[in-house]
DNA sequence: TAGATCATGTAATTTGTTACATGATTCG
DNA sequence: CGAATCATGTAACAAATTACATGATCTA
């Protein structure tokens, strides 16, 4: 395969495989749910869907309603379901750390396509990076703040405060998993 | 004046007007520190820093050491410098909260280009948006808990857990101002 | 002399933004 | 009828990414 997907592509691929949507339908999901902060402007969805469609990863069908305009639904098809498995499946690297909103945006996907099991190990992966990573930063930081200025050494203390709420949402998630895996679902 | 700079944009200004800096320096920068995580690409900086310059905003001068190959250092101008100030007093409103690495980047020039008085300003406008928007969240949150899938529960929370932990380092900021402020400096 | 580092740039391509255009239907 | 809503799209533009090009100097 060709270049990776853009998030709003993947975006787009986890909606319509969750539920078939028109672009008009997806442009009320992200103008209307503070989750994932996407456009929701025409100019980028309308493009993105038909890119998503010649790389056959979607599907458009036009349904012609009496009275109202017609529509064209998209779904995903098989090809893009596999497209979209390979990126949940992908194991979180360091890297994945300081993106949170892509794996943010993973994690929305991966009960429905990938199951319990596999959102149980992404987040038990997540939780040893960052509980790995997190220190480093603090030490860096503890050990040269008596030379940097308030601001500058504030601006880290917010990035890594970030980190450790992350890594608190991180335990609580894989807590609520593991509650729910014991009796049974 | 005409369309508003790009966040790459107020960052490179920023960072010239607290010292003069050449496109490499600024790579550095970029590269180096975890803070801010703009991108380090020879293809990002050095056209912003031509269309700062094209505006006025800084202004490059060829430094021929004998030697290692001219830079081109940057600095301010006085629009420059007005252009940041401008920016940097802008009244933080209820979006900037979801978008909170601006927010962090002016903070981080703030204290040298407007002073402590103002930074103190912001972060209680800041404290207070938060402090409002926050529950909003949690109530629409808690209401819907039980209609929801776990894993879109979970990433709504994430999503609010990262506003409580601005809200926590906002307050933490606030404190350490003040007691310095009582201080002198 | 070969490779690392300093230093600046360009070109192709992709993506997203803003703003506009269009057309049908429903509702007051 | 006029406005809102449903629904799809395009065009102009801005910005970033990747990859490449260039050239000097320092060091092993």
């Amino acid at each position: 395969m060709q270049r990776p997907l853009s998030p709003l592509e993947h975006a787009l691929l986890g909606l319509v495989r969750q539920n078939p949507a028109s672009g008009y339908d997806l442009r009320k999901i992200f103008s209307a749910t503070p989750m994932g902060s996407f456009s929701d402007s025409p100019g980028a969805i309308y493009p993105a869907l038909r890119r998503l469609e010649a790389r056959a990863l979607i599907e458009g069908t036009l349904e012609d309603r009496s009275g109202l305009r017609r529509r064209n639904v998209f779904r995903a098809t098989a090809a893009g379901t596999a497209e979209l498995k390979r990126w949940l499946a992908r194991p979180s690297a360091r890297e994945d750390v300081s993106r949170m909103n892509e794996v943010i945006l993973r994690f929305a996907f991966m009960e429905a396509a990938l199951g319990r099991r596999q959102v149980q190990r992404f987040l038990q992966q997540l939780e040893s990076e960052l509980a790995a990573y997190i220190p480093t930063l603090r030490a860096h930081l503890t050990a040269n703040r008596a030379t940097m200025p308030d601001s500058a050494w504030l601006a880290l203390d917010f990035g890594i405060r970030s980190y450790e709420s992350n890594l608190e949402w991180c335990r609580s998630a894989i807590r609520t998993y593991s509650a729910k895996g014991r009796r049974g679902a």
